[in-house]
RNA sequence: GUGGGUAUAGCUCAGUCGGUUAGAGCGCCAGGUUGUGGCCCUGGAGGUCGCCGGUUCAAUUCCGGUUACUCACCCCA
């Protein structure tokens, strides 16, 4: 029997899934705020879904999709990203019925057939948002202000924010013809992944990272600068609101998508110290998307947020927005009837909300008041058999070795110095 | 899928130029204090030296393979 965990995968422990609580809890409270609603949807769906939706000669699609037979003989995969089944899910359910735009999150696991690294995992969990319906810029600027307000309420510093228009179906065939016929001229001369890349996406080229590639861009057109007039138009609005929101980005005009149903807005958000894989967020327009699924056409909007990698680079600095939960007491006790009214205390506390920790290996009364000490519990009532006779009890602060006296038939008064151990404050 | 590095106690790591009982710090347990934590002191538990094979009188050490981890490419969150 095997007890290694699948290649890729992670095992979150008690001592770092408090902070998953903490993101998670933040990302659901700023959706809240700006007005999106979750939207859970399957962890497989079929895998035509996907081979339609991401693109049929994607990486993804390629050679990274946990696909199986299921026993019926269907084609299963476990999604790979979000966006798509959100898509599914907004046909299937005719959510365009309904108010216009349909505004969603999702928060989940991802799977990818992928060599692990640093900030890569076949496990993943994303954190993303969806906008359908609308062709407003306005949302283009929301996909990109909600999760830097995700990043700014974990404590997350230093990202930088890359934006570009990648244009729509009228203006990208004519920028990528333009680049793959002056790429084919002078074909050799660039790498051997980036050779290929001509071929097949040409502009995937402009965000290799060989010198020489690089090199061979200097006078390249810029997709920018090839857009029509309704793309050029849609870019400049959502600068000009990114601008009045004093949004902090730069245009970054090689940025490139790797998914196929990316138009007009593209986006992505960088922490530098990351490491190879320091994209902590990214995303776009997909104004095409919601045709290519089989519906009436649908402009759209999204992004997604790789979790591990927010932890990642928040493991990178102290920041005073993980704090390690604290219990509120421990009930030491010497065996025999003090455990009995041990127990029943902290049942009793337990009611009213408290986190109350009691000793279940049998220790010494010094070996339990280390024990609170380890857990960093606020503070400890010792329950021996005199306390027990005269049903009065010490309390001591933890932090500071003050005690004062309670009353063990009133269970308020444990109440109140524990409101006051949580504030900080002197008990007496 | 390609290339590099690593694998010794729960954790971080020493070490054995191939040789008898493989070490440290931290952590864990107990005691010093027969009813009071942190600091200090004492003692204890805990290892098939990743796995399989080869060379050798002898392998944790050398060699090959394998698995995992890790970094990078590719790609992406």
């Amino acid at each position: 029997m095997s007890v290694t965990r699948p290649r890729g995968t992670n095992d979150v422990l008690p001592d770092q899934s408090y902070k998953w609580q903490i993101v998670e809890a933040k990302i659901r409270e700023i959706c809240h705020n700006f007005g999106y609603q979750e939207l859970r949807t399957p962890i497989f769906e079929h895998t035509e879904l996907f081979e339609r939706g991401i693109g049929e000669t994607t990486d993804i699609v390629e050679k990274e999709m946990y696909t199986f037979i299921d026993r019926g003989n269907r084609s299963m995969t476990l999604r790979p990203e979000g966006t798509a089944p959100v898509v599914r899910a907004f046909l299937e359910n005719k959510l365009y019925a309904q108010a216009m735009p349909a505004k969603v999150y999702y928060l989940g696991a991802m799977f990818r057939y992928e060599r692990p690294q640093a900030g890569r995992y076949r496990q993943f969990t994303q954190f993303g948002v969806e906008a359908l319906g609308s062709s407003d810029p306005m949302l283009d600027v929301e996909m990109i202000t909600l999760p830097i307000k995700v990043y700014q309420a974990c404590g997350l510093e230093g990202f930088k924010v890359h934006i570009n228009s990648i244009g729509c179906p009228d203006c990208r065939p004519a920028y990528r013809k333009a680049l793959q016929d002056k790429f084919l001229a002078q074909q050799e001369a660039f790498c051997m992944t980036c050779q290929g890349r001509i071929e097949r996406n040409p502009l995937r080229v402009l965000d290799c990272k060989v010198k020489e590639c690089q090199s061979l861009l200097a006078d390249i057109p810029l997709v920018t600068e090839s857009l029509c007039k309704n793309c050029g138009d849609h870019f400049a609005q959502v600068r000009t609101y990114l601008d009045q929101l004093d949004v902090k980005y730069v245009i970054n005009p090689k940025l490139v998508r790797g998914f196929d149903y990316y138009t007009k807005t593209v986006f992505e958000i960088i922490v530098p110290t990351l490491g190879s894989q320091n994209a902590i967020g990214g995303g776009g327009r997909y104004d095409g998307l919601v045709a290519e699924c089989g519906g009436e056409p649908q402009p759209a909007v999204g992004f997604a947020v790789g979790l591990e990698r927010v932890l990642l680079s928040l493991a990178q600095k102290e920041t005073t927005v993980f704090q390690a939960p604290k219990p509120d007491l421990f009930l030491a006790q010497f065996g025999g009837a003090t455990k009995d009214v041990a127990i029943a205390l902290a049942h009793k506390l337990r009611d009213q909300g408290l986190w109350v920790e009691l000793d279940y290996m049998g220790k010494s009364l010094r070996a339990q008041m280390k024990v609170a000490n380890k857990l960093n519990c606020l503070g400890v009532i010792v329950i021996g058999e005199d306390e027990v006779a005269q049903n009065r009890a010490k309390l001591r602060k933890m932090s500071t070795s003050e005690e004062i006296e309670i009353d063990l038939n009133h269970v308020e008064q444990v109440e109140q110095a524990v409101v006051k151990l949580r504030e900080g404050q002197v008990l007496a």
